[in-house]
RNA sequence: CGGGGCGUGGCGCAGUCCGGUAGCGCACCUGCUUUGGGAGCAGGAAGUCGCAGGUUCAAAUCCUGUCGCCCCGACCA
C-alpha cells in the first residue's frame, strides 16, 4: 500500500477534547474521527487495527471451541421483559422512537445478547447430548451510556465480542467449570498477543446476574476502574469485590460513659468530626439501606465505605438501595445525617472494624445530637458482623499481603450466569433420564474498541504509538526519503513489493515530503519497523531499519532488507 | 441527572467585557526554490461566528430560549 493512495489524516496538534493519551493519539494518528458522544468513525488505518484486534479474538475463540454466529441488533422489547431487564437496563436499554403501538415502540437495539441466544437454545438445544456449547459474535453494541468519555474507552456504540455457553452440569466434564476456564485461557491468550499489560481480578458479576465473574483489567491512569492486587501477586480483584483481611488495630479502651452532645446543623462525619475535635476514624457511620421495603442499617467506621454488595452478600439478599429520608426520618425519628446504633429497632450488619471500636463517637437518632463514649456490644447489641466496607490504603489481601490500588480499563470479563435467563425464558434440555432441565449459561465478553485503546495507553511516548507488532495497522512503514531521485524511489517500490509478497503489511511513504516530516508521521502512527531509504544511505549501499519501540537501528544491504524484516515481523508476532 | 467549561473555515485559537469591514497559526490549492528530523517565498480558495427568537440604524459581541461537545460527580451488563 501506498501512503498517497491511502487516506491519513495526521495532525500535528492535539484536539482540544481529547484528555487521554489514547483519545489525543488516536485522532493525531488518522484512526478515528469523532461523529458525536461515543460515537466514532474507525478510519482506514484505525480500522486495519481493528480488524487484527478481531482476528486474534476470533482464531482464539475458534481454538477454544466456540462456534461464531451472528445475532441482530434490533430485539424485540418482550425477551427483555421476559427476563425482567427492561428495568435492569434502565436507560441502557435504547428503544426505537416509536409512536403509538407500531413495531418501533416494541423493538429496543441490543446492549448484550443474552435473551437472543437463550432464545435460541430455547428453540433448538432439547437434549443433553447436544451440551456443552459455545456459541460466539463479533458485533456491534448499543447502550445508552449517560457519560461516553475518554475517547473509545466509552461509548454508546462499539464492537462486543460476545460468548456464550450452555451446558447441562455445573461442574465435571462438559460442565459450566471447564467451559469458563477454557475461555479464562483463551483471554489470556488474547490479551498476552495484544501485548496488553492485563490483570485477571475477581468482579463482581453486577446486573447481569450469576454467581461467579473474573474481569480482564489493564492497569492505566486513562481507566475508570480500580483493582487491587496483593504486594505478592497471589490477590487480585475489583475494588468492589476485595475481601480485605479482618483488622486486629484496636481502638484505646475507653470506660467513658455514652454521652449526648449538642451538633446543631452538622450531618457530615467531616463536619462533626471537626467540631469535636476527634479522627473520622473514631466515628462510627451509621448508613441506612432498604431491602424489600424493610429497613437495613450498616455500621461502618467514620474513614471508610459501605461497599453495597458485600453488604448484601453478608445480608443475604440480591441487592441492597440507599433508604430515601422518608424511610430513614421514620426509622431514627431524626433528620438525616444523625443515625446511630444505640437504640436502633432495625436489623444492623456492623462492620468486623466497627466491632473492635472504643469510645466511638455516632449519632444518636435525635436531630442535632451525637454521642460519644459509645462501645459496641456494650451501648449496642452485635448480632451480625462481617467485611461490609471498601478496602482502602493499608488494608492487607485476605492472606495477609498488603494491598496496592491501580486505576486500569477493563477489557474483558467472564461470567458464570447459572439459570438466570434459561428460568426466566423456559430454555430446558432433557436429561438423560428424560427430565427437562434449566440450561446451565455461561456468558464471557471483550471490548474489541477497547483493547486497541488500551494498547495504545500501555504502548506509547512522547512522539506518539508504539503499535506492537500484532495489531498494528501496518508492520513496516517505508520512508523513501526523496522519490524524485530514481534508485531511491525504485528500491523502495521493490522493497514494498517484496515485502508485501513475504506476507508482510507494508506502508510506503512516498509522498513528496521532507524526512522530518515523515519521521514525524513514521513516530506519531507507530509502525513497529520503519525501513528508511534515502540517498545518502544508498551512496554507503545500506538501507536503515528502526525498531519504534526501542529506537534500535540496524544498517543492511538492501537485499538483505526484505528477509532481515521478515524474520523481525515474524518474531513480534 | 447535578456541578463546571466551551461552541468563530478541516484542526488549534484571538475577537465577545466596551455592538460598527470576521482575523491569526496549522492544514489545503498554484508557482518557484528546498529534501536525513514537522522548509522558504509569492499568490489563492475556504467561515449562515451552533441554532431560534428578541433589542438596535447596525449583533460573533447585548437579552431570552434551545441544541451540541468536553471535564468532575451520580450511573455503568
Amino acid at each position: 500500500m501506498k501512503w498517497t493512495q491511502f487516506l491519513i489524516p495526521t495532525s500535528k496538534e492535539c484536539p482540544a477534547d481529547a484528555v487521554v493519551p489514547s483519545h489525543q493519539l488516536m485522532i493525531r494518528a488518522g484512526l478515528v474521527r469523532q461523529v458525536a458522544a461515543g460515537s466514532y468513525s474507525y478510519l482506514p488505518l484505525g480500522f486495519r487495527s481493528l480488524r487484527k484486534v478481531e482476528a486474534i479474538v476470533r482464531e482464539e475463540m475458534n481454538r477454544a471451541g466456540a462456534i461464531e454466529l451472528n445475532m441482530p441488533a434490533l430485539h424485540p422489547i418482550e425477551w427483555w421483559e421476559q427476563t425482567g431487564r427492561v428495568e435492569a437496563m434502565g436507560d441502557v436499554l435504547l428503544s426505537l422512537a416509536g409512536t403509538g403501538d407500531d413495531w418501533r415502540s416494541r423493538t429496543v437495539l441490543g446492549p448484550t445478547h443474552e435473551e437472543v441466544v437463550t432464545e435460541i437454545a430455547r428453540a433448538y438445544i432439547n437434549s443433553y447430548k447436544q451440551l456443552p456449547v459455545s456459541l460466539y459474535q463479533i458485533q456491534t453494541k448499543f447502550r445508552g451510556e449517560a457519560r461516553p468519555k475518554s475517547g473509545v474507552l466509552r461509548t454508546r456504540e462499539f464492537l462486543m465480542k460476545d460468548a456464550y455457553s450452555f451446558h447441562s452440569e455445573l461442574d465435571g466434564a462438559g460442565g459450566l467449570g471447564e467451559t469458563y476456564q477454557t475461555m479464562y485461557d483463551a483471554y489470556c491468550a488474547i490479551f498476552s498477543r495484544c501485548n496488553l499489560p492485563y490483570v485477571p481480578v475477581e468482579a463482581e458479576s453486577g446486573p447481569i446476574g450469576g454467581d461467579a465473574s473474573h474481569e480482564f483489567m489493564v492497569p492505566t491512569d486513562a481507566g475508570e476502574d480500580y483493582l487491587v492486587q496483593s504486594e505478592d501477586g497471589s490477590y487480585a480483584a475489583n475494588l468492589e469485590r476485595a475481601d480485605v483481611q479482618p483488622i486486629t488495630e484496636k481502638s484505646a479502651e475507653s470506660q467513658a460513659p455514652v454521652k449526648e452532645v449538642h451538633t446543631p446543623g452538622l450531618a457530615t462525619i467531616d463536619e462533626v468530626s471537626d467540631f469535636l475535635k476527634c479522627k473520622p476514624r473514631q466515628m462510627i457511620k451509621t448508613i441506612i439501606y432498604e431491602v424489600n421495603g424493610e429497613p437495613l442499617v450498616a455500621l461502618v467506621r467514620g474513614d471508610h465505605e459501605v461497599n453495597e454488595s458485600k453488604l448484601a452478600r453478608t445480608a443475604g439478599v440480591s441487592f441492597v438501595t440507599p433508604a430515601e429520608s422518608p424511610l430513614i426520618k421514620k426509622l431514627t425519628g431524626a433528620e438525616v445525617g444523625f443515625a446511630g446504633p444505640v437504640g436502633l429497632n432495625a436489623r444492623v450488619i456492623v462492620d468486623q472494624a466497627v466491632t473492635l471500636m472504643q469510645g466511638a463517637v455516632t449519632g444518636t437518632n435525635k436531630t442535632d445530637y451525637h454521642v460519644t463514649g459509645v462501645n459496641p456490644g456494650r451501648d449496642f447489641e452485635i448480632k451480625e458482623t462481617g467485611d461490609i466496607r471498601m478496602a482502602v490504603e493499608g488494608d492487607c489481601a485476605p492472606n495477609g499481603s498488603p494491598l496496592v490500588f491501580k486505576k486500569c480499563i477493563e477489557v474483558g470479563h467472564v461470567f458464570k450466569l447459572g439459570t438466570k435467563y434459561s428460568d426466566a425464558m423456559q430454555a430446558t434440555f432433557l436429561d438423560n433420564n428424560g427430565k427437562a432441565k434449566s440450561l446451565i449459561m455461561g456468558c464471557y465478553g471483550i471490548g474489541l474498541n477497547r483493547i486497541m485503546a488500551a494498547a495504545i495507553e500501555a504502548h506509547h511516548d512522547e512522539s506518539g504509538i508504539c503499535w506492537p507488532m500484532t495489531i498494528a495497522p501496518f508492520h513496516v512503514v517505508i520512508c523513501a526519503l526523496d522519490m524524485r531521485v530514481e534508485a531511491v524511489s525504485t528500491l523502495a517500490e521493490k522493497l514494498h513489493d517484496e515485502l508485501t509478497e513475504a506476507g508482510v503489511d507494508v506502508l510506503l511513504d512516498d509522498r513528496d515530503a521532507r524526512p522530518g516530516f515523515k519521521f514525524k508521521d513514521a513516530e506519531l502512527i507507530g509502525f513497529p519497523i520503519r525501513i528508511t531509504v534515502g540517498k545518502r544511505g544508498l551512496e554507503e549501499g545500506i538501507v536503515e531499519i528502526q525498531i519504534r519501540q526501542t529506537g534500535d537501528t540496524v544498517k543492511t544491504a538492501p537485499e538483505n532488507a526484505v528477509a532481515t524484516v521478515q524474520k523481525m515481523v515474524q518474531d513480534a508476532m
